[in-house]
DNA sequence: TTAATTGTTAATCTTTGGTTAATGTATTTT
DNA sequence: AAAATACATTAACCAAAGATTAACAATTAA
């Protein structure tokens, strides 16, 4: 296994290096940041295979640098880590999209282990292919970096990012079942009431669009998700 | 989506009982036994989502538990409940394949979202691909990823989720005994004499569209269960 | 024959989805 | 700062799909 690139941000200088030193040991490469600012310019530039994040730093805080992190990248996991025991703060953590939790002070151990576990989760989750950004989709071009939907060449119209996300999802799916669960787990971030009936909102939206072509239509699965069916 | 099914092992009553209501509370279909012994023997009668250890149990630990588990599921997610904060009770809980380890007391909500982020998880991990979903049963044609059941050739119908896994199922075993218990358990999850009967209305529904083709048929094997016949 | 099991249909109940509009929430423009 | 905007969420209502239950008929094993 080739070494793993881990963010570590903390503001405390001491124990950042110490943290640094030990992950470093361990195998692990790892780039420090002191602040919530730095580590998110850090983040940008370079690509990581975890994130440790202090919840308590100046100028920008942990969940805000976690969710930034979140809508450049819904995949690298995040552990953070705290010094506070209040629910609040921890139910916080897992809405932003945490993997993991870690109250300091913590046994290092304790903290390479649930790397390890969380990176083998990860290891074995599909890799999206978040690369591609065209799609055809009967006699649509869909272009989801730029958000842009044209019919037959004509001008074309623009999405918002939760219509793009989501068509984007059906179309990688196309003319086989997009599971509601993923369309939530990875775009909405959550599966709740809400979210879903969210999500049914949106296919209205995208079927407004999608029936200027006879061709195209998203069908329901009952229980299960939606189908994207291009005639041919 | 279908209730969660939770196994709870815990051997204090008095705790039990109240994080069962808790969980239940939750929507969770919760299953408590009140030592390992049961636990075991109530995980190989059931299927479950998840399951919650405690660690310290007469007789049989939660570890001792959970390596049992292991070997006949490597897949369900396991919480260890635990009073100690020892360094080598946590690792020894990682090592055995925890996905997550608490502390006692614990905050009933930060449970509940550490459960929710664990299912999460394990809702977006690969489905083993070994899960067949076409199927050839005579003239028919099932695909029990979109629920279509064809004809022929023809336009196919949809299945309902009962009517296709049941359907599947009977395919898994073709030409051979499906237990009643069998279905029952995995597909309603529960069997009682209500699920017995609904079984058998959707027995009654797969055979209204099964009989287009006179060479596949359903019978049944009085008080055992029921066996897809296809003559060549 | 009789009790248990299975077959079948229809009624009832529950869950899920489609749609429109109102409300909420940032961000940008004036 | 207020107004306009873009987008997302929530509410409300209805329709559709699916699952369970009840009722009764038929079959089977003892």
């Amino acid at each position: 296994m080739e070494a793993r690139k881990i963010l570590l941000v903390e503001d405390d200088p001491n124990f950042g290096a110490v943290l640094k030193d030990y992950l470093i040991i361990n195998d692990f490469d790892v780039t420090l940041a002191k602040n919530g600012m730095e580590g998110f310019e850090k983040f940008k530039k370079d690509t990581y295979d975890l994130c440790i994040l202090d919840v308590m730093m100046p100028y920008k805080d942990g969940y805000t640098l976690a969710r930034e992190i979140r809508e450049k990248n819904q995949e690298v996991p995040i552990i953070f880590l705290t010094a506070k025991t209040l629910k609040e703060d921890v139910l916080k953590g897992y809405k932003v999209g945490a993997d993991d939790y870690l109250n300091k002070p913590f046994d290092s151990e304790v903290l390479l282990m649930k790397i390890k576990a969380i990176m083998q989760r990860k290891a074995t989750e599909i890799k999206p292919d978040n690369t591609k950004f065209e799609f055809i989709i009967g006699k649509f071009h869909l272009n989801s970096k730029l958000r842009f939907l044209s019919y037959n060449g004509e001008e074309p119209v623009k999405l918002s990012p939760k219509e793009c996300e989501l068509l984007k999802m059906l179309a990688l799916h196309e003319n086989d079942l997009m599971p509601r669960e993923l369309a939530l787990t990875k775009i909405w971030r959550d599966d709740n009431y809400f979210t879903s009936r969210s999500m049914d909102v949106y296919i209205a939206k995208l079927r407004k669009y999608l029936k200027q072509d006879e061709n195209v239509e998203i069908l329901n699965i009952h229980g299960e998700g939606f189908r994207l069916v291009v005639k041919k």
